[in-house]
DNA sequence: CAACTTTTTACAATCTATTTACAGTGTGTG
DNA sequence: CACACACTGTAAATAGATTGTAAAAAGTTG
């Protein structure tokens, strides 16, 4: 169940962000003020917060920026009835995730909740399988296919392909290979990584020698495409 | 949280800024003569400095010609309570960013601090994706298109393009980008740049021969336009 | 120890960046 | 306005860096 917290003293204002959230099968909780906002922030299982700027009690950027310094790090989306850029810059640089002016629409609101919803839904969720091409890996086993037939990957090349399609369309780095999945700090020239890759390509691509998954960039490293 | 450093000495001025600031939602730290005012700006970390020009101790262009010397490039904006052109222009020569003169209105003054503050905010948030014309950039991931398709820049054409965006309007000098996007302290005459710049028209531009986006400045080096 | 994985080494292949060279363009001066 | 000189554009050649990968060496595991 998702759970939206509204921090919002207006009443109206209050009543028509908790209907809309309900009618979108979002739990609501709502608090009056910055403290009892900051609050329920705190001690509540919240997936995201609906912040107004104007509090009483505590302003919603005291608000955020002391979340923030909580290391609480629930999607923030900011309300203001001042459309001054200002407000936008402040809130921004003091944590928030989004910044929606009054008067806004009930529709554009509710879409960049989703949008927010969404993006933190896919860094919780942990990647159990994965399926490209004729390639299908199951993490939690650790048993890969290829056209059906059994695929044996060693348990680094496993962790490397894991890395790379948790970074997919991402550019991947050696460095970052190497810190992430070998746990290393920093190594000195290595090829360690470009063997791993090759190992990798003639496992998983269809033809070796022109990838279409594991893509080298040069100079930077390399990104995986499903 | 926003700060302002007001460098004030008449206490009537120093209240009516202090007040219109807070209301804003900017901290505020206050210095009655030019000597404190140097210390706190050299010592607080502050956003703008509201600085007025007639000062016990140093005057206003002292006190921002000794900011400048000591690389320390806080937005300033100067107070004076004459009109004359002269403090105008000593004033931006001696390194303030924008000139008013007394009498003033508030309205007014918090604009311009909000512009000042909106350009200085433009500046720290890293650019992850950026489009002008056709062309669109994606910094983080590395990926470019052109009329939705996909476009391929090497990495350092990407940091170039990187650097020209983030200067977008200004000049960019040859020697800048041999620093900034190359690390070269200083190289003779070199025609790298020129090349990459031509590679990066053939690519971004609609009719390379006729550049609308990497304008040639002759004598100085290059402008990036949207 | 045997089988297997990982890392290093070494060198070829590939790709990008830089230099070179020269044509074209802009600017200032007489 | 013409001329010289400086600056810029760019193709082609060259240098240099990065990557691929086979094979040897080192490390692991049961």
């Amino acid at each position: 169940m998702v759970k939206v917290l509204i921090i919002e003293d207006e009443p109206n204002m209050v009543l028509g962000l908790k209907d809309s959230c309900e009618y979108e099968g979002y739990e609501v909780s709502v608090a009056r003020d910055g403290k009892e906002g900051l609050e329920k922030a705190s001690t509540e299982k919240v997936d995201i917060i609906l912040l107004d700027v104007m509090l009483p009690m505590m302003s919603g950027i005291d608000v955020c920026r002391t979340l923030r310094t909580r290391g609480i790090e629930t999607p923030i989306l900011m309300l203001t009835a001042r459309s001054q850029e200002t407000d936008k810059v402040v809130g921004l640089e003091v944590g928030a995730d989004d910044y929606v002016t009054k008067p806004f629409s009930i529709k554009e609101l509710l879409a960049r909740i989703r949008a927010h919803l969404r993006r933190a839904a896919k860094q919780v969720v942990e990647l159990d399988s994965f399926t490209f091409g004729e390639v299908e890996l199951n993490f939690k086993k650790y048993t890969a296919r290829k056209a059906g037939k059994a695929l044996d990957l060693s348990a680094r090349e496993f962790e490397i392909l894991r890395y790379l399609i948790r970074h997919r369309g991402e550019i991947v780095t050696r460095d970052q290979l190497l810190d992430e999945v070998w746990g290393y700090e920093s190594n000195p020239v290595t090829r360690t990584v470009d063997n791993h890759i090759a190992r990798l390509r003639q496992k998983i691509e269809p033809d070796p020698s022109e990838p279409r998954h594991i893509i080298t960039v040069h100079r930077l490293g390399y990104r995986f495409i499903e």
